[in-house]
DNA sequence: AATATTTGCTAACATCCGTTAGTATATTAT
DNA sequence: ATAATATACTAACGGATGTTAGCAAATATT
């Protein structure tokens, strides 16, 4: 009898929403079944039921555990005693990172929320809301200070978070250049563009 | 007997076609359906195939329809006898009009293709790459030129092509700032983040 | 060793999906 | 007016989907 594989500190259902998290990403939520899911975690798919609810409960497990870091970053930024510019980077660099070492999770949290079900679903977007507010509010107090351009700052946020979900077509590039040397490319472009010199 | 109302220059195909875009922009390739489409028409679903092959063939019309404006444009860009830093902003520019006005279009493009199916699939990832490194030696040849920053230019047009991606956010926006102010701020900030000052 | 609990299996369900066949009605061409 | 064509409708198909019920095997607890 198959059984899930489990190491130590992740329970099945980890497992199941890890590998969920690999195949919404590569067939997207919709078309990911999950009898799909089943075989890439090495079960027959009834069995999923003993460890989650429904397949939507994976992609809640998927967003708001991603949401959560962000905004627990958030609050760690804002309370910092730092330039405004600083912050920016700062929480760029966290972009990236997450990015860059959980791949699969972020980018399905950031293109495939549409299919959560309410309440989750308002409630995912009224984080995302606040997020890119607080964001805002950083770049605005910025432009105040003469550390930034005086640009729309919510448009400014609107470019650095999309620009930064590119890293989706470096992540399966070929060809790529390594990750510090990515994150510092992108600091120049974003940082430069948005600095007042 | 419901019929699909088509004004002159626009056959039914073409009116289809148009709202399976938004359809598939709002939901997804995958969860919009053809019945779905058919009710937006105003029309019963099995009618729809007097006038299209498949649900697939929607998709391809929308994604090559976009991709030969695209490459259109970047025909007329390269030969066009301008520094290498006017022809990236000409081109950031035509994106975002392209986002801007053919918006449902240009975002099932951007994030549907997934589901085109060989050889369509194929066809439209080799396009996808030869636009992105041609953009790269635009954005290359300006660097010699000392016009632009030394910076990785793979990198840059990602950065650069994600981010216009990111005015999807800003239509659906309440308050938004006018399409040209957009604009103008994309533009400071992009162009300035490349530039060699 | 006996019992209880967790985990997996097979079978099946109701529903939705894209699509086709066959037919009726509206429009266009003769 | 008649014939030809374009367009729409109803009904139904085969298949995929998420999920549940009921039972078997593995593991944990006593």
């Amino acid at each position: 009898m198959a059984r899930i594989k489990i190491d130590k500190n992740s329970s099945r259902k980890e497992v199941i929403v890890s590998k969920a998290a690999g195949l919404f990403r590569e067939r997207g939520f919709k078309a990911a079944s999950m009898r799909d899911l089943a075989e890439s975690v090495g079960v027959e798919a009834a069995s999923l039921y003993n460890h989650i609810k429904s397949k939507t409960e994976l992609l809640h497990e998927i967003c708001f555990g991603v949401a959560n870091r962000f905004m627990h970053k958030m609050d760690q930024v804002e309370s910092s005693p730092i330039p405004a510019i600083k912050k920016v980077e700062e929480l760029i660099r966290f972009h990236i990172d997450e990015m860059v070492n959980h791949y699969e999770e972020v980018y399905v949290s950031d293109r495939e929320w549409k299919h959560l079900s309410d309440p989750y679903l308002s409630n995912f977007q009224t984080q995302r809301r606040m997020y890119r507010k607080r964001f805002a509010a950083i770049i605005e107090a910025g432009i105040r200070n003469k550390e930034i351009k005086n640009i729309d700052a919510p448009t400014a946020v609107l470019i650095l978070l999309h620009a930064i979900g590119g890293i989706e077509s470096w992540h399966r590039s070929t060809q790529k250049i390594n990750a510090s040397n990515l994150t510092d490319n992108m600091i120049t472009i974003l940082v430069g563009g948005l600095e007042l010199k």
